[in-house]
RNA sequence: UGGGCCGUCGCCAAGCGGUAAGGCCCCGGAUUUUGAUUCCGGCAUCCCCAGGUUCGAAUCCUGGCGGCCCAGCCA
């Protein structure tokens, strides 16, 4: 077997993942979950997560992967969040069947598990202050101070507990801790928080409860509850891992099922930030028009902008899992994305910044259908019709009085190859006497040169163009990164982020001609408009109004980087 | 300088004692009615550093150095 048809090697986690299926340990179970905090929008880092888990649970017969809403603060978490986080897994292409899970459906259990804690005498009510409680936990440095409560008798913190339930307490007056060691090294092992009162309304449970669950307390149970096999979540977490083996420890006897919890670096992107807090900042600063504006690295931003599912997942194969802090360039995640699109997306022509050129050699009433292939390499996705008229519209770059060497567009005098259409020749500049801007060119063209060359010269220039009297105006933004700095998260501190933003992010180009064809084009359609790139039909546009194109990711350039290199 | 984790090409990432995979980027060149795509070719004598063990080390040992995470009743 040749190296290229080989399977590529595996991570660490399907590594262990395959141990543990040779071992036994599990009985041949692969359950895996995903659990999104309903209090925001996903985003690319979580696209990694979803396709690793979703991934490892498709790889193995009978592998399952559950949606499990994590959602034990109420304070932050909003109805909204979930239907966004359900449409965007399912966008991504994963399936979730009937697994959809909370973290809330299991709070009595929860409850119930508590109270066998405080029963065995692993877990106290302390009722110090949240300010008292940080001066006790110690530092990094020097072991925390045990809590007067601490010694609190089984049948006092019972009491206390289900009273704290029954509501008779306001919010931070007490909360459940574990018993452990003040003077652990590792602070998430400094008798930790299992409870705190929160009276709050519940977006699942309404105002049923007024006693939260911590994450750490709720998650490593939920997954022992869903039988979950390989908890995978983010290198942060690491250090949570002991308290996460102690709480399923203590609770052994209450379990049939034991998960381990393993930890992978998180995904970090060049130019962006990948943290709901800040995104959440982003939205509410209105530096951005929402979760879902195109410059953001939310799955529904990049939906909007144009990027594919399938870019997504191959993007999130090729970074890989390992447990080595990165920061992966955007040329990887633009390389998927149009590899992607160069196999998918038809081909059209678009003039972002029109310059006016008059066939002089086609008469005015003239109306020629040309036909394009749809794909230069697949035929099967058909051809359209294109208009040849006396009048058109040409890129303004692509037009230079005074060219610099190697330039191969149209200059004065010279000929260029009108893509799908004929060779023209530039026979005249027609300038504005006053100021000396071009105002329009007059070209005529070669009638024998529809689908063929010249025979006795050679022109090397292709360039596209658009009917002037049969193709419709459109508006392209023009996107860049929302950041100027390839490192935004570190460069972010406190709440000054206002520095760091790219003001060219968004350019707005409102005298853009389509051809006629893409009039009705559908919102979310893509195509490639030769040449330039490739644009996204807006959401936002409505059937019958003016198309809005968001530029997804331009084409590869490569006169680009021969001018930069002058 | 408490604890946990990490350090292989510009960016990711394989490698698990037998003499540095792959992808992206980049650089050449071919084909091309997209300066696109595609296609060929190039791109770590070296694996954070220094010692040591070994016939043999990126892989083992020792000691350094550098980076990330943790002091929420957030997740």
């Amino acid at each position: 077997m040749s190296r290229s048809e080989e399977s590529p090697p595996l991570d660490f986690i399907r590594q262990i993942v395959a141990a543990d299926l040779v071992s036994g340990k599990y009985g041949g179970r692969v359950v895996t979950r995903f659990p999104p905090e309903p209090n925001g929008f996903l985003h690319i880092g979580h696209a990694k997560s979803i396709c690793l888990n979703f991934g490892v649970a498709a790889e193995h017969p009978g592998g399952r992967c559950n949606l499990r809403f994590d959602d034990t603060n109420p304070l932050k978490e909003e109805d909204l969040y979930l239907q966004s986080i359900r449409t965007d897994v399912r966008w991504l292409g994963f399936d979730w069947e009937e697994r959809q899970f909370y973290a809330s459906g299991y709070f009595e259990r929860l409850y119930q598990l508590a109270e066998r804690l405080i029963e065995n005498g692993h877990a106290y009510v302390c009722s110090l202050s949240a300010e008292e409680l940080r001066h006790s936990r110690g530092t990094l440095t020097q072991p925390g101070r045990e809590s007067p409560y601490r010694t609190r008798s089984v049948a006092v913190s019972l009491d206390l507990f289900r009273r704290m339930r029954a509501g008779e307490f306001p919010d931070g007056t007490h909360i459940l801790r574990a018993r452990i060691d003040m003077a652990s090294p590792n602070m998430n092992m400094r008798d930790p928080a299992l409870y705190r009162i929160l009276h709050a309304n519940h977006h699942q449970t309404g105002d049923q409860w007024c006693l939260y669950p911590t994450y750490d307390y709720a998650h490593c149970l939920c997954d022992a509850m869903e039988g979950i096999t390989h908890s995978l979540c983010t290198l942060e977490f690491e250090d949570h891992r002991p308290l996460y083996d102690w709480i399923l420890d203590r609770l052994q006897a209450e379990l049939t099922y034991r998960p381990q919890q393993i930890e992978f670096s998180r995904l970090t992107l060049e130019y962006t930030v990948v943290s709901k807090r800040k995104l959440n900042t982003l939205v509410k600063s209105g530096v951005v028009d929402g979760w879902d504006d195109p410059r953001m690295p939310t799955l529904s931003g990049l939906r909007r902008r144009g990027y594919t599912p399938a870019a997504i997942r191959d993007f999130c194969q090729r970074v890989g899992i390992s447990k080595t802090p990165n920061n992966v360039e955007l040329a990887l995640l633009e390389n998927c994305l149009r590899e992607d699109l160069d196999k998918h997306a038809p081909r059209a022509m678009a003039v972002l910044d029109p310059l006016r050129v008059v066939i002089t050699s086609v008469a005015a009433d003239h109306v020629e259908a040309l036909t394009a292939a749809n794909h230069p390499q697949n035929a099967a996705m058909g051809s359209r019709t294109l208009f040849w008229t006396r009048e058109i519209w040409i890129e303004r770059e692509d037009f230079c009085e005074n060219p610099p060497k190697q330039f191969k567009r149209l200059v004065p005098g010279g000929e260029v190859r009108l893509r799908h259409a004929y060779v023209v020749r530039c026979d005249a500049v027609i300038k504005d006497p006053a100021s000396g801007a071009i105002l329009e060119l007059h070209c005529s063209h070669d009638p024998a040169t529809l689908h063929a060359n010249p025979v006795d010269r050679k022109v090397k220039g292709v360039i596209h163009w658009v009917s002037a009297t049969r193709s419709c105006r459109a508006e392209v933004r023009h996107y860049e990164t929302l950041f100027t700095t390839p490192n935004p998260d570190e460069a972010w501190q406190g709440d000054d982020f206002a520095a760091l933003i790219n003001p060219n992010s968004l350019q707005v180009l409102s005298n853009c001609h389509i051809e006629e064809g893409l009039r009705d084009a559908p919102p979310g359609s893509i195509f490639q408009f030769e040449r330039l790139g490739y644009f996204c039909v807006d959401a936002g546009c409505a059937a019958g109004a003016e198309r809005v194109f968001n530029r997804t990711v331009g084409l590869r350039d490569s006169w680009a980087k021969v001018q930069q290199g002058r």
